[in-house]
DNA sequence: ACCACGTGCTTCGAGTTCGAAGCAAGCCTA
DNA sequence: TAGGCTTGCTTCGAACTCGAAGCACGTGGT
């Protein structure tokens, strides 16, 4: 079982490592702070704010199927927190009209206060600790950088990108 | 005590929240793409992988304040993560020497065998899906910005600017 | 109409996380 | 040397997470 090909070297320049630790850091800190923030103003964890935020754009009712969509959440994690809006009363669970097995969730006015108070220090955050370090010509910098990573992200394969599957015959 | 400067308004410039969510989305695509590899790779969840190579570019052996620094992690969850790792003989925990109240974690032959297992194929994750997006000069732009923006952050004061506690003297 | 399969969500158990409280060793001041 | 404060780490309880298993409704083939 030995493989012939070595693990491949793969040097990554010193100043290619200092990048890549650089978003680590400043991208960990800038979501820790945020975390706090959302605690604080409005008692919601990242989570429920991803999901009311969501709720919110979506004219503020979709099914537990929808909302799992575009959320880096496991099911029952998704579960899990809607119960937990709906016993603070952010959001009510009620059976699908068409389909019985269905679940809608819908974002109540009280739902809507908590988000719009959230909302304000939310942006003051990302302003204070992101945005008073950067001049205009820095954040066109990254728009420009880290948005062409982006796409190149989203279109990178998935690591063992099972190059070989459907090749036979 | 009610604050006289209302919540302060910060519009934040749609470039500005375009750099946002790009650095927001980038960051956390990698975080997944590596957390997989470390899994699959080295059984390693991501806080143990930075236990482990904090502790290797240090020498192999530091106290666990010295290992919290730089890390984003509760204290209890550093004992958490360190007690797993001996458990699994990656690192050792010994009392200080000078030191008593101390804890000095030291990694093991074993530990650096599997931070030696789990080191290529992350360097290979970041090569594939960061830098053969970027040229040099988008590494060093990135660098720039982003290493100007974690000292900015790293010096922030948490929100509700308070004056630092303990003043020695 | 039947019945097997698929779909939508929840429940369950195990593991991980955090902050607060606890404990023990060092340090200061008198 | 005693007293109280500080520092370094762990323990504890509560909350959150995930994947697997479970339940109930829907759907399609016969």
């Amino acid at each position: 079982m030995t493989d012939p090909t070595p693990p491949a070297p793969t040097p990554l320049a010193p100043a290619q490592l200092a990048a890549y630790f650089a978003l680590t850091e400043v991208s960990s800190l800038l979501q820790h702070a945020v975390e706090q923030q959302l605690k604080t103003d409005g008692g919601l964890t990242t989570p429920q704010f991803q999901i009311l935020a969501r709720l919110n754009s979506a004219g503020g009712r979709l099914r537990m199927t929808d909302l799992a969509d575009g959320l880096v959440y496991s099911r029952s994690g998704l579960t899990y927190q809607a119960a937990q809006l709906e016993k603070r009363g952010l959001v009510t669970r009620t059976p699908g009209a068409d389909d019985e097995r269905s679940v809608e969730v819908t974002l109540t006015p009280a739902g809507r206060e908590v988000l719009g108070d959230v909302f304000g220090g939310h942006i003051e955050v990302v302003q204070r600790l992101m945005m008073t370090g950067l001049a205009d010509d820095d954040i066109a910098a990254l728009n420009d950088v880290l948005g062409r990573l982006r796409d190149h992200m989203r279109s990178a394969p998935p690591r063992s990108a099972a190059p070989r599957a459907a090749r036979r015959r």
